[in-house]
DNA sequence: TGTAATTACGGGATACGTAAAGATG
DNA sequence: CATCTTTACGTATCCCGTAATTACA
C-alpha cells in the first residue's frame, strides 16, 4: 500500500467531493479510488468520509487525516525538489504567471522585498487570467486561484481567500438591496467567467444551504473587467474581498448578504507536472507563503 | 513505487551509515535496498548517496531529501494517528516511560504544566534504563535515548543531545588530566552499557577521527550509577551534557578534551508498532517536544 | 581475501481496469 | 431512473528474496 499515493487520493476526493472527479483527476479507474479509500479506512480504523450517493463530507477523523496528509504530500514533494535542487543557486531568470487582478493587488506591490534578498535574480512576471501552459512557456511557477482543474500539477495551498456578494453603493440605491440569495435573481450580475457556462452558488447561513444560478447580462473574462463594472455600478458580482479592500473600507462598495457565507477560494502555487521545481521556484513560493500568512498581508 | 516506503528506507539507510544494516532493521532484503536507493537517485536524477564499501555518506542532495522525509514521514504518521484518535479526548491513564535518570532531571521537573493543562488525564511515569516491552506493558509513549534498535517502532525524534568526556575534579587532581582521546586508555573508565559488549567512541576534530575502544573495571547499567561513580571520582565517562548540568556549572564535574566531538545522543519518542498513537499520547509528545525545542529547557 | 553493494532471475502478491450489481435521491 | 459507489474477476505489473557477480579496503 502507497501511502503517500493513498494520501493523494484521499486528498483529491476531499477536494472534488466526489470518487469519479477524483478518479478522473488522477487518471485512473473509480473502482480503484473506491478500493484505497476503504482499504484506508481499514488501516486507521475508522470511516473517514461519510458516503451517501449524491454527497460526499468527511468525518472528523477524515478532516484531520486531510490536513496533515496535506502536509505531509507537499513536505514530500519538498524533499524532491530539495533534493534536486540541492546545489543550484538562487539566480539567473525565474518565470512567475499569476492572475492579472490578484498580482496587481496582491504581488507586485511585495516583490521589490523578494528581488532585494535575491540581487542575481531576475523576475518574468506573466500576468494573465487564462490557464496558460506552464510547460509549453517554460514558466517555473503559477500562482491560481479557485479550483484546481489541471491534477497533473504539483500543487501547494498557499492561502484561502473569503469570497462575497458585491455591489456599489450608487447601484444599490438605484436599484434596492437584495435581502436573500434568492433576490439576487431580481438582479443584474457581473458574470465572471473564463469558459462559458452557468454559474451556480452555493450560499450557507447555519446549516442551511442555497443554491443561486446566476443570471445576467453582461460576462467578463477577466477580474480586472468585473472590478472595473463593479466599480462602474453595472450590477452586483460574486468576488474575492481582497479585490475590493478599498472600496469596501470606503463604502463605495457594498458587502451583501453578509450572514451567508459562500465557499471559499484557494490560492494555490503550481510548478510544472513532469519536472522538479528549481531552487528559485521554491524559494518564490516560500517567500509569499509567508506573506500570504502574515495577517497584515492576508486575503 | 511507494514514496514513502522509499523515504523510509532511506532515512533508515543515512541513520545505520549501512545498506545492510538498514535492511535488517527493516527486516528486508539487501538487494531491495539497494534497488529502492538506486531508483530513488533515478528519479530524482541525482546521487544522494556517497558510497564506498567501507563508509556511506549523504551527498548534500541527500542530506536536504534526509530532512525533508523525515518531516514527511513524521506528518504522514501524524496523520494516521490524527485519523485514528479523533474524537477521543485527553482522559484517562497515560502510561509513559523513560529512562530513569532522564526523566528526573529533564522530565518530571516540567511535568506539572502538563498536567495541569490536562486535568482529566492521569499519568503513570514507567522510569527504567531498560528496553521495555512497549505493548506487553501496554505503555502509549516511551522516551528512548540513542540509536534505535528496534525499528519496528513508530519513532519521532524530540531532539539530539551533545556527548562528552566527563570526570570529577577530585579525580583528575589525583590522576592528571588527559589530553588526547588515546591518554583515556590510561584512565579508568566508568562504563554505561545495557548488554555487555565493548564500547568504542569516534571522537573528531576537524576533520579528524580517532577511536577509541573504552576499557575499565567498572560497567553499570543505570545511568543514574555512572553519575554517582562520576561524581565519587571513581573515574571518567561519556555521558550526555544534561547529565551533570549543576556540577559542570559549578566546577565540581569537568569536561574532558572540550575540542573533541562525539556522536549526538537523539532523543525519541516511540509508540508501540502495529498499534495507532492515542490522541493523549501525541499531546504528550508534542507538549515534549516543544519543551526540548525551547532553549531554555534545550538539552 | 573478506565484506558489502550490485546485477540476474524466478515466484508471488498487489493493484489496476472492465463489467456487473447495489444503493440512493 | 439516472447516477454514483461497491463488488467480482482476470490480468499485468511491480517488488521482493535467493543466488551469483563485482567492487573495494
Amino acid at each position: 500500500m502507497d501511502r503517500l499515493r493513498v494520501m493523494e487520493t484521499f486528498v483529491r476526493v476531499v477536494e472534488t467531493g466526489s470518487f469519479s472527479a477524483a478518479a478522473r483527476d488522477l487518471r485512473m479507474g473509480q473502482p480503484a479510488v473506491s478500493k484505497m479509500i476503504a482499504a484506508l479506512e481499514e488501516r486507521i480504523g475508522t470511516r473517514l468520509l461519510i458516503r451517501s450517493t449524491r454527497r460526499l463530507t468527511p468525518s472528523e477523523a477524515g478532516q484531520a487525516f486531510y490536513e496533515h496528509a496535506l502536509r505531509a504530500i507537499a513536505e514530500a514533494n519538498e524533499a524532491d525538489a530539495a533534493a534536486h535542487g540541492a546545489g543550484a543557486g538562487i539566480e539567473g531568470r525565474l518565470r512567475v504567471c499569476a492572475p492579472v487582478t490578484f498580482a496587481r493587488l496582491n504581488l507586485v506591490p511585495k516583490l521589490d522585498a523578494f528581488l532585494s534578498a535575491h540581487p542575481r535574480l531576475s523576475l518574468d512576471l506573466i500576468m494573465d487570467d487564462r490557464m496558460i501552459d506552464l510547460i509549453a512557456e517554460s514558466i517555473d511557477v503559477g500562482l491560481r486561484l479557485g479550483d484546481l482543474t489541471d491534477s497533473a500539477l504539483i500543487a501547494r495551498k498557499l492561502a484561502s481567500a473569503e469570497r462575497l456578494v458585491v455591489a456599489s453603493a450608487t447601484y444599490l440605491e438605484r436599484k434596492g438591496t437584495p435581502k436573500t440569495p434568492g433576490d439576487l435573481l431580481a438582479h443584474d450580475a457581473v458574470v465572471y467567467e473564463q469558459r462559458s457556462g452557468g454559474q451556480e452558488w452555493v450560499f450557507k447561513r447555519g446549516t442551511s444551504e442555497t443554491s443561486v444560478a446566476l443570471r445576467g447580462r453582461l460576462f467578463i473574462n477577466a477580474a480586472e473587467g468585473v472590478r472595473e463594472a463593479v466599480v462602474a455600478g453595472l450590477g452586483f458580482a460574486v468576488v474575492s474581498r481582497w479585490m475590493f479592500g478599498p472600496e469596501l473600507a470606503s463604502g463605495k462598495v457594498v458587502s451583501l448578504l453578509p450572514e451567508w457565507n459562500l465557499p471559499l477560494m484557494d490560492l494555490w502555487a503550481i510548478y510544472p507536472s513532469g519536472k522538479f521545481a528549481t531552487t528559485k521556484a521554491r524559494a518564490f513560493v516560500n517567500w509569499f507563503e509567508k506573506i500570504m500568512a502574515s495577517p497584515a498581508d492576508a486575503l
